[in-house]
DNA sequence: TTGTATGCGTTATCAG
DNA sequence: CTGATAACGCATACAA
């Protein structure tokens, strides 16, 4: 029924081996064999069998996607699909296909991960998260397996490769911008600080402000989950102080157009009332009104260079340990004033 | 290195093929040599090897989910990570791994999903997508692979397994809520007409107006892609009828934030001036200022019956073929006035 | 340059 | 209830 690389010898007359190097595209066949071949294999319909192949070469050209818990609503993040793009551009420059890891609850994560590289699915695993103390990444060194996470890890990061961003320095830009428009209560809205793009951003914002001689008050910083309950009170508490800020930095697009809304409903105008610059640049940042003046952290050119990294880390296992700082850059928009 | 069935085996002392069977809990091993073999495998580390299982038995345990072209932006759509939760949620079920196919232009997906098909990498794709006289389509019936549409196939729907909502009534819904609230000029702006959904849920909408005893008027139907170009022009016009709708039927809440900003911009407000009913119920909904009365339309859902009916399909051949209905609700927000 | 033989780790078909 | 043994479709070391 399913034409076999032995069909196509046959037809061509030559043994399976030839099929199998004419199909790695061998050095060592004549190109007159390899036209025959080729052309046994278009008059049958051939197809090569990857389950197969797999199981001989011991690769399954195959890479894991592992994406945070949907538990929260992460999912709903474009940076997600972003980096996927990226990814899977990559993969398939190299001929790799994708499969993809989602779990409600860490625990469901780990095990599927387990399982796909145990079960020898993927080759490796990308990491679309870096969450402290985590044990799917303990795990993967522990084994060997290769993997490459996007974001900085929190632990072991000298032995783990990883395509991130300067996320101080980006933290420290957000700052600045607001700080050379003459804003001087600066707050920082964050995501979950279990993540290391939040604290490393706010280390960046912390530093700009020390920098520029203004108080850093703990007052101002938040960590608004905005997509649970408390998210919303916390942001008004902080826009209630006495002294409240003229400047917000926030982690990202979907949480500034959060905070958008709760400032509407207090009645505070941006950029009027309130500057805010915040991060990733997603189509989000284009449609808010106002638009959002954003950070580009590049996340395309992530997902692609994490793809590419573990790529090379699978076919050649001596391949060193990375870190790939992608370029960030601020694109203004409508959402910040001079005070 | 790696341990196999063998390596159990011994260690049970038993044959392969029992250790196999136990693997497979067959009935027909006694239970003293189950736990036998249990242990070892525990003592062992053993994983089962997915590929070699694979090539054996004709099966992959693994299902294509085929994305639409990347080259528009619809990957930003907060609609796909929700069915793609879904889909993750009865692929784990019944201990299915899911591998993707991204493409940038059609000929590309095509080619990538036959090649995932025809080198047995997975049993069965699920389309996220259903356009018109789709050639990859035409190939999946041609060669009989198990596959279901989430959507309204254009062609041979009888043929073809689907899951949809019934985005006629649906339409009808929206514009009818907007003339329950006494809106007689009411808008239909759809995302591209080659997808069968904006063609029913306008289908709908006329046939609310025309229930209603409204005049139908051509101009008042608009398909704008909101992320390319001239996406706002025509918004612009629209609005600038001499007599402009003040009621808006809007595809999705995607573009319902987009088309905000528009209204923004030309100093419109909603709800007073403009109120909108859009579809999907996504995060951005309640996000979006105001936050937008939108349809309901059960994405999660979408991709989980549609995962469910492929795994039935994959099993079992001869299942039938199946249209499966997805309901809908209205969700009220703020975004619709009474005129 | 090409062919032969063997193995990859399981499942499945026979026996027993 | 359990054990040999032959596929599954391909890659590769070794021959020729």
């Amino acid at each position: 029924m399913t034409v076999t690389i032995k069909d196509v010898a046959k037809r061509a007359n030559v043994a399976p081996s030839t099929v199998s190097r004419v199909i790695a595209d061998s050095p060592r066949i004549s190109e007159k064999t390899k036209q025959r071949v080729r052309e046994a294999m278009k008059e049958l319909g051939y197809h090569p069998n990857f389950i197969a192949r797999s199981l001989a070469s011991q690769m399954t050209q195959v890479i894991g996607i592992v994406m945070p818990s949907s538990a929260d609503q992460a999912l709903q993040n474009p940076f997600f699909p972003e980096v996927i793009r990226g990814i899977s551009k990559a993969a398939h420059e190299k001929r790799y296909a994708l499969q993809m890891s989602i779990g409600e609850k860490e625990n469901d994560i780990y095990e599927r991960v387990v399982e796909m590289l145990q079960g020898r699915r993927v080759d490796g695993v990308i990491l679309l998260y870096s969450r402290q103390n985590d044990k799917l990444m303990k795990y993967l060194l522990k084994h060997g397996f290769p993997f490459v996470v996007i974001g900085k890890p929190h632990q072991k990061a000298e032995q783990v490769t990883h395509v991130d961003n300067d996320n101080v320095q980006a933290g420290k830009d957000a700052a600045n911008w607001l700080i050379a428009r003459g804003h001087e209560r600066i707050a920082f809205v964050g995501g979950n600080p279990q993540y290391l793009v939040t604290v490393d951003r706010q280390t960046g914002y912390a530093a700009a402000l020390q920098e520029a001689g203004l108080p850093y008050r703990p007052e101002y910083v938040v960590h608004a989950e905005f997509l649970q309950e408390g998210g919303q009170e916390a942001m008004k508490e902080l826009l209630s102080l006495p002294e409240p800020p003229t400047g917000l930095v926030v982690a990202d697009d979907l949480m500034a157009l959060g905070i958008l809304k709760t400032l509407d409903e207090m009645g505070l105008g941006v950029p009027e009332d309130v500057s805010i610059v915040s991060f990733n640049n997603t189509l989000l940042a284009e449609m808010s009104r106002p638009p959002l003046t954003s950070v580009d952290i590049g996340i395309f050119q992530l997902g692609y260079e994490a793809a590419k990294s573990l790529i090379e880390k699978i076919t050649n296992l001596n391949e060193p340990i990375k870190r790939i700082i992608i370029p960030h850059r601020l694109v203004e928009r409508g959402s910040c004033a001079r005070r």
